[in-house]
RNA sequence: GCGGUCGUAGUCUAGUUUGGUUAGGACAUCAGCCUGCCACGCUGACGACCCGGGUUCAAAUCCCGGCGACCGCACCA
C-alpha cells in the first residue's frame, strides 16, 4: 500500500474514472471548480444502481415510504433545525502569519469560557474576549484580525428582489421532518415507520479536496426512522441477531486508542452498547449493503463519536467507516439516535403539532376532581370582575384550590379571596384512551458519492497488468457485452441479433465489432462487464454461444434460447457462473 | 485561506535548466486491411503547451497575476 502522490488507488481510480467516464470534476473547460463532480454514463448508471441497492435494501424490504422534497428551503427551516447556529464557525486569522483558527477552540482553550458559552457568543464578543484575554496567535505570537462566520450552508435569496434569506439543504433529513404531519397520516397513523430521501445536498466545504469523498454538492440518502420511546423494540431483530459488527467504542477512543470489538447485535444490545434496537438494526442493514457492494466485512466498521464530535441533534452516533487506500478509514454513513430533537423543534418554531396520538391497550379511567365556578355567588361577590376571576379560576388546579379551601377556608388566586361557596367540586371520571408525544428518530445516513467511490475502490483490481472492475454483478452499470469473433461471415449480424434480444429481455448490453476479440474484452474488464458473450462459428451451426466471466476469465458454452431465464437468475445473485453453461478449457 | 510541488492531445509523457524551423513519442479512440478467444500486426485519421498580462525580433520555456490539481496546515455538523 503506497501512500506516495500518483501510485495509490485513489489516483488510478481517478485516472480510470476519467478515462472510462465514470466521474470527472465539473465545469473543466472553465477550469474546473473543486467539490463539484460530473457522473458520466458509466458512473450515473453504477450511483444509480448502488442507490437502487439501497432501496432494496431499505425501502421495498422494510416497507419505508420514500419522498423528494426540495433542495432548497427558507431560513426559518433551518433556524429551527438549529443549522443556521450550528453550520457556522468563527474564524480568526493571524495578521501576521495568516494562520487561520477557531476562534471559539481558541477561547475556550485559554480561558474558562465553555463551549456551550462560546457558541452562543457573537462576533463582536468574541472580538472582545480575545482582546480582553490578550489571546495572540499560538504559532507566531501576532496579533489577529477581526473573527469572521463562515456559514458552511449555501445561502441565496427566495424570489426576485426578496429579502428572503433561503438555504440549500446540508442534508435531506429537513425535508422529511418538516412533512412529518402528512407522512404519519400515510403511514396510516402506526408508529413505527420510516421514510428516506435520496437527493442531493450542498455544503459549502472549505477545502472540498478528495474526489468523490468530500463534494459541495453530493447525493445523500437519509432515512429518517420514527418510533415511540416507550416502545422502543425492532421487531425485524431476529433478522439480524447473530449479525457481527466490528465497534470502535468511544470509551477507548476517549484514551486515545482505535481498539475494535466484535459482537454480535444481540451482545450489542445486551451489553447496552447501543442504546437503541432500531440504531444496531439500521447498522446491520448498512454492513449487509457495503458487502454488497463490495467491501468485505474486515474491512468495515462503526465508530462511536465522541461528545464533542456528535452533531447538534443526536445523543448517541456511530459512523460507519471503510477502509480506503489513501486515508485509512474514512465515514460512509452516519447512524444518530436523533431522539426528538427535530420535531420538537419544528414544533416549537412553526406551532404546528407534531405530536402522534397513541392508544392505550387498556384505556386507563381517571378519576379527577374538576371545579365549577359558581356564578350566582362570584357576580355579586365580585361584580365586573366576576367574569375575569372565573377564568383564572379555571386555569388553577382544582385539587389546589380545594386543599386550599379546606386548610385555610379561603384561596387566593391574584388579589382574589375565593370563599368555599363560591366554587363547587365534583369528581369526574374520565377515560383516557390514549396519549400525545413526539416520536423519537434513529437516522442512517448514506453519502452516496462515497458509496460509489469504495465500489470502485473495491472492484479495482489489476490482473496481467490489465485493469478490472470487478463490480459485484447486482449493481455493474453494464451488465453484458456481446461480440462477434470476427467481422465476417455474418457473424456481425448475429451478435447484432444477439444483442438486441438481450436489450429486449431488459439487460444493460453493449455490443462491440471493433479490434480483436482480446482487445474487446480487456475494454469490457475495465468498464467492469460481468459477462461476455461471444457469437463465434459454432453458434452458426448450433445455436450455441460462449459466455466469458470478467473476473476468472474463464468460459461456458450455453445454448442462446437458455440465455434469457439463466441470465436473469445469475443477475439476481441466484446461480453461479458455472451454471450458466459447460465449462470450456482455457488455453 | 496559507506553505510546498505541479499544470503539454482522452491518458501517460519528451521538450522548460540554456527562449529559435512544422512541440516528439507511447497508449487509447476512429476509418480500412487483417482476424478462429484474452490489449497481435499494417496503413491512415483525429487530437495538446491551464488562462491573462509582461519582457523579447521571437515564449511551452523567463517574469507577474489568476485558475486548477496534489501533499501538508486548518476545517470537515
Amino acid at each position: 500500500m503506497s501512500n506516495e502522490t500518483g501510485s495509490d488507488k485513489f489516483t488510478a481510480i481517478n485516472e480510470i474514472a476519467r478515462r472510462r467516464g465514470f466521474f470527472w470534476q465539473s465545469y473543466e473547460i472553465y477550469g474546473g471548480v473543486g467539490g463539484f463532480v460530473t457522473y458520466g454514463p458509466l458512473g450515473a448508471k453504477l450511483k444509480q444502481n448502488i442507490e437502487r441497492k439501497i432501496r432494496e435494501l431499505f425501502v421495498n424490504k422494510l416497507g419505508i415510504l420514500e419522498i423528494e422534497s426540495s433542495v432548497i428551503a427558507p431560513r426559518k427551516v433551518f433556524e429551527a433545525s438549529g443549522h443556521v447556529n450550528h453550520f457556522k464557525e468563527p474564524m480568526i486569522e493571524c495578521s501576521k502569519c495568516n494562520k487561520r483558527f477557531r476562534a471559539d477552540h481558541l477561547l475556550q482553550e485559554y480561558t474558562k469560557i465553555s463551549a456551550t458559552e462560546t457558541e452562543k457568543m457573537s462576533l463582536e464578543e468574541i472580538k472582545q474576549a480575545i482582546e480582553k484575554n490578550a489571546i495572540t496567535c499560538p504559532e507566531c505570537g501576532g496579533i489577529f484580525n477581526p473573527p469572521k462566520q463562515f456559514l458552511t450552508m449555501f445561502e441565496t435569496t427566495i424570489g426576485p428582489y426578496s429579502a428572503a434569506t433561503g438555504y440549500g439543504r446540508p442534508e435531506a433529513a429537513q425535508g422529511i421532518f418538516v412533512e412529518f404531519s402528512r407522512l404519519y397520516k400515510m403511514a396510516r397513523e402506526k408508529l413505527p415507520f420510516g421514510v428516506i430521501q435520496i437527493g442531493h445536498a450542498l455544503r459549502n466545504e472549505i477545502s472540498p479536496r478528495q474526489g468523490l469523498m468530500r463534494l459541495r454538492e453530493f447525493t445523500i440518502a437519509d432515512l429518517e426512522f420514527f418510533f415511540d420511546p416507550e416502545m422502543p423494540c425492532c421487531h425485524l431483530l431476529k433478522d439480524v441477531e447473530s449479525e457481527t459488527l466490528t465497534l470502535v467504542l468511544s470509551e477507548k477512543r476517549a484514551k486515545g486508542s482505535e481498539e475494535a470489538i466484535s459482537v454480535t447485535v444481540k451482545e450489542a444490545l445486551e451489553q447496552k452498547i447501543v442504546s437503541s434496537e432500531w440504531q444496531v438494526f439500521f447498522m446491520a442493514i448498512a454492513k449487509k449493503l457495503l458487502t454488497e457492494i463490495g467491501v468485505p466485512p474486515e474491512n468495515q466498521r462503526f465508530i462511536e463519536k465522541l461528545p464533542w464530535e456528535k452533531a447538534h441533534y443526536a445523543t448517541q452516533c456511530f459512523d460507519q467507516e471503510v477502509y480506503v487506500d489513501r486515508w485509512g478509514w474514512v465515514e460512509v454513513s452516519g447512524h444518530a439516535y436523533r431522539t426528538d430533537y427535530d420535531l420538537a423543534s419544528h414544533m416549537k418554531a412553526s406551532g404546528a403539532d407534531l405530536c402522534v396520538y397513541k392508544e392505550y391497550e387498556t384505556p386507563v379511567e381517571q378519576k379527577q376532581v374538576v371545579l365549577k365556578p359558581v356564578m350566582a355567588k362570584m357576580g355579586p361577590a365580585f361584580k365586573a370582575e366576576a367574569t375575569k376571576v372565573a377564568d383564572l379560576l379555571l386555569k388553577a388546579s382544582a385539587e389546589e384550590v380545594a386543599t386550599s379551601l379546606e386548610k385555610n377556608g379561603y384561596y387566593m388566586v391574584e388579589n382574589y379571596r375565593i370563599l368555599p361557596n363560591h366554587v363547587d367540586f365534583s369528581c369526574q371520571e374520565t377515560v383516557v384512551r390514549g396519549k400525545r408525544f413526539i416520536p423519537h428518530v434513529v437516522e442512517p445516513s448514506f453519502g452516496s458519492d462515497r458509496l460509489v467511490y469504495v465500489t470502485l475502490e473495491y472492484a479495482y483490481h489489476v490482473k496481467d497488468d490489465r485493469v478490472l472492475m470487478s463490480f459485484p454483478r447486482t449493481i455493474a452499470p453494464t451488465q453484458i457485452g456481446v461480440y462477434p469473433l470476427v467481422s465476417k461471415d455474418g457473424l456481425v449480424e448475429k451478435a447484432e441479433e444477439m444483442h438486441k434480444l438481450l436489450v429486449n429481455e431488459g439487460f444493460t448490453a453493449e455490443f462491440d465489432e471493433t479490434g480483436s476479440i482480446g482487445r474487446r474484452y480487456a475494454r469490457a474488464d475495465e468498464a467492469g462487464v460481468p459477462l461476455g458473450i461471444t457469437i463465434d462459428y459454432d453458434t452458426m451451426s448450433d445455436g450455441t454461444v460462449t459466455i466469458r466471466n470478467r473476473d476468472s476469465w474463464q468460459q461456458v458454452r450455453s445454448p442462446i434460447k437458455d440465455l434469457p431465464e439463466l441470465l436473469q437468475k445469475y443477475f439476481k445473485g441466484k446461480i453461479h457462473f458455472e451454471d450458466l453453461g459447460t465449462l470450456l478449457q482455457v488455453k
